[in-house]
DNA sequence: ATGCTTGAAATTGGATGCAATCGTCCCGTA
DNA sequence: TACGGGACGATTGCATCCAATTTCAAGCAT
């Protein structure tokens, strides 16, 4: 289970909890995090928690403060953009590296996902569908530093993609499902290029829409 | 000096000492890091350094293994490649949200940059000019994720960097001098398009220039 | 000579305790 | 009422201490 009782992980499992935490929403941009808490709650001590802490700055979810604190970042609507276009730069590149590793089963599997994604309408649904889609497209990648990248973008943002994704209307959703059919349509055809570019343009799409709503972001980000 | 004494800013303190280290080459990849030396030489105890530690790791300069120690990252070819390739994506974007924003003095001061790499034979004095010439063509971006990933990139291969420099040749060394010069020419007569694809060609010739030397890098790395 | 076992030293992992800092509430003053 | 200014409580930062684990060398067997 979760709590394998080994000695010399306690740091990486609390940071394991608390990323989980943050990416499935229990814990929103914005939350205090206290030392404390978290210790008490994984039976450790504070010094793993602060290491853990220190992991999850250091990639970006948590926000530390010296003497005060530390909360789950939150972006403003420029960090989240500036996310945005470095993903796609990083993510069709890590695609074109992937794609050619993923064979039929694979490839009728993320067939799958499109179509659960396009058949309900539970946005926590198409959330989760939506991560395990992409993800799962890089999942033939030989990459260490690309692809554990491509994971950071991806939750940092993640729970940005959550209020979005209730936001979205019928139209919003069924050019969605129609990329990620010709993404997957790109990839049976060994057509790298226009995997690639469907990708650019998905990414760059979501990208121009959020900057629609700044109201989902804070002025001043800590 | 380097040691405020402000309370809450050990770890910090550690961790920029260490990257420094890494980064001058006082520790090279595969060192032994010790917690007990760090914790002396800082004149703190084991606690801070540990969370230095986690920090480094998380950005790639240290390797952490349970119960056994730290080491100073080292890199095989392949994910040389792989960090180059994604600078090769991700540079070029920095380049373009920064070039708008350094006026003419800026400008003369890279070309003066790039002057003086050209006259030194010093492969260490290179080094740190190209550096120096290249984050400072960066340092016109107002942006915070995308400054820092680049940052941290050239952090990860400096190294090797160090000693790819030593091992150049006159015309390969002229070739970057060419191309440095272009590249401030472009962004004079703001051309991003041109300054863009040149830095593009920059780091994909270097990739594959690396690649003709495995000899510089661990088939197992840590 | 080589390989395996054993045990002590070295090193890391984590808990506890105390100091330092920050927030907040309360109070006094204008 | 609005505006400082302490004092207290809550929380973080770090040093020290002990436990767990690994490493390494010496000894033993093959």
């Amino acid at each position: 289970m979760a709590s394998a009782p080994e000695h010399g992980a306690a740091a990486a499992h609390i940071a394991d909890r608390i990323r989980e935490a943050i990416i499935s929403g229990e814990y929103a941009p914005g939350t205090r995090i206290r030392q404390e808490e978290l210790a008490t709650e994984a039976g450790a001590s504070r010094v793993p928690v602060r290491e853990a802490l220190r992991m999850l700055a250091a990639e970006g979810l948590v926000t530390l403060v010296a003497n005060t604190g530390a909360w789950v970042s939150s972006l403003s609507l420029s960090e989240c953009q500036e996310i945005y276009r470095v993903r796609e730069r990083v993510e069709p590149l890590l695609l074109r590296m992937s794609a050619p590793n993923l064979d039929d089963a694979e490839l009728d599997r993320l067939d799958g996902l499109a179509a659960a994604m396009a058949a309900t309408d539970d946005p926590e649904l198409f959330l989760t569908l939506d991560r395990e889609f992409h993800l799962s497209t890089y999942g033939g990648a030989e990459t260490v530093v690309l692809s554990d990248l491509v994971h950071r973008l991806w939750n940092r943002t993640h729970s940005y993609r959550r209020v979005y994704t209730g936001l979205m209307d019928d139209r919003a959703r069924e050019t969605v499902h129609d990329e990620h059919r010709l993404m997957v349509a790109a990839m049976r055809d060994r057509d790298l290029d226009s995997a690639e570019s469907l990708l650019t343009s998905h990414i760059r799409r979501t990208r121009r829409q959020l900057a629609g709503h700044p109201e989902l972001f804070l002025a001043t980000p800590r």
